[in-house]
DNA sequence: ATGGTCGCGAGGCGA
């Protein structure tokens, strides 16, 4: 069994890439993040025509959170119990688009968006952290609960969580920038310590531009390998006896009209 | 290469 995971930053822009992606990949699931448009735009046919059924999470032009599975697709569950909403200025907090779950061949999926802290003291910060407490939470709980339970968080954590996993450090540290700061990173650690595993890390420690998911589109950072590792799939226990590979499918960066973000791509046995 | 990003949606915001 293959699980993907992909942020394409615009599925209805990126149609002719997925569809092409996933004929090309043969992968069984694929969580997708920032589909960014809502059901009446969603590009339901792409799936029907490769036989994935799908299911997506997405209200507006923002966020959007899909997956598809050719394993089955039970039990979908649109934002995780106590995911936090976020409003500001006075506006209606609201639960935002960036999480969906769903069954598939046997493993609980999640396609999550984690939200952009946006700046060091910008009020999405401290958003972006209680974000990642409640889940880590929930994981908790599912573990406590069954510790064989067989479950994957992939998608667009916006953290990068050693320093080598940007191209310069320095970088981020002259500039104040976030993904990188120690709260963030240890949000993601806490995941490490509840018993989750990156499969990703295991096989391709790093550091190197062969481990980065993320390049901005600016400063021609992909044609000078400055990226970042920011998209994961992180397995419980019982999952990640299962890995047998684990890669980023970094080609699908190159050429117009590519997403800024690559696949991750674990295969399990 | 004296420029240098995308996408959404129709101006400016978000990443």
């Amino acid at each position: 069994m293959k699980i993907a995971t992909w942020n394409v930053n615009s599925l209805r822009a990126r149609a002719d890439r997925v569809e092409a992606w996933l004929e090309a990949n043969d992968v069984d699931v694929l969580a997708i993040q920032e589909t960014k448009c809502k059901d009446e735009n969603f590009p339901w046919e792409l799936f029907e025509r490769l036989d994935y059924e799908v299911a997506h999470f997405g209200f507006s032009q923002w966020n959007g959170v899909a997956i598809a599975s050719r394993v089955g697709l039970d039990d979908v569950q649109r934002t995780f119990a106590g995911q936090p909403a976020f409003g500001k200025g006075g506006k209606d907090p609201v639960q935002e688009a960036r999480a969906i779950g769903a069954t598939c061949g046997g493993v609980r999926v999640w396609s999550l968006y984690v939200p952009n802290g946006r700046g060091l003291q910008d009020e999405h910060m401290p958003y972006k952290l209680e974000w990642l407490d409640v889940l880590r939470q929930d994981v908790e709980g599912w573990l406590a609960q069954d510790p064989e339970a067989q479950f994957a968080l992939t998608g667009d954590w916006n953290i990068a969580p050693r320093d080598e996993d940007v191209w310069d450090m320095q970088y981020f540290l002259e500039n104040n920038l976030t993904h990188v700061s120690a709260p963030e990173r240890q949000a993601f650690q806490d995941f490490l310590d509840a018993g989750l595993t990156d499969p990703m890390r295991q096989r391709h420690p790093g550091p190197g531009p062969g481990v980065y998911t993320y390049w901005d589109y600016t400063q021609l950072r992909f044609p000078k390998k400055e990226g970042m590792r920011i998209d994961f799939q992180l397995l419980s226990p019982a999952l990640a006896s299962r890995v047998v590979d684990a890669n980023v499918d970094r080609e699908e960066r190159k050429g117009k009209g590519a997403s800024d973000h690559a696949p991750v791509v674990v295969e399990l046995s």
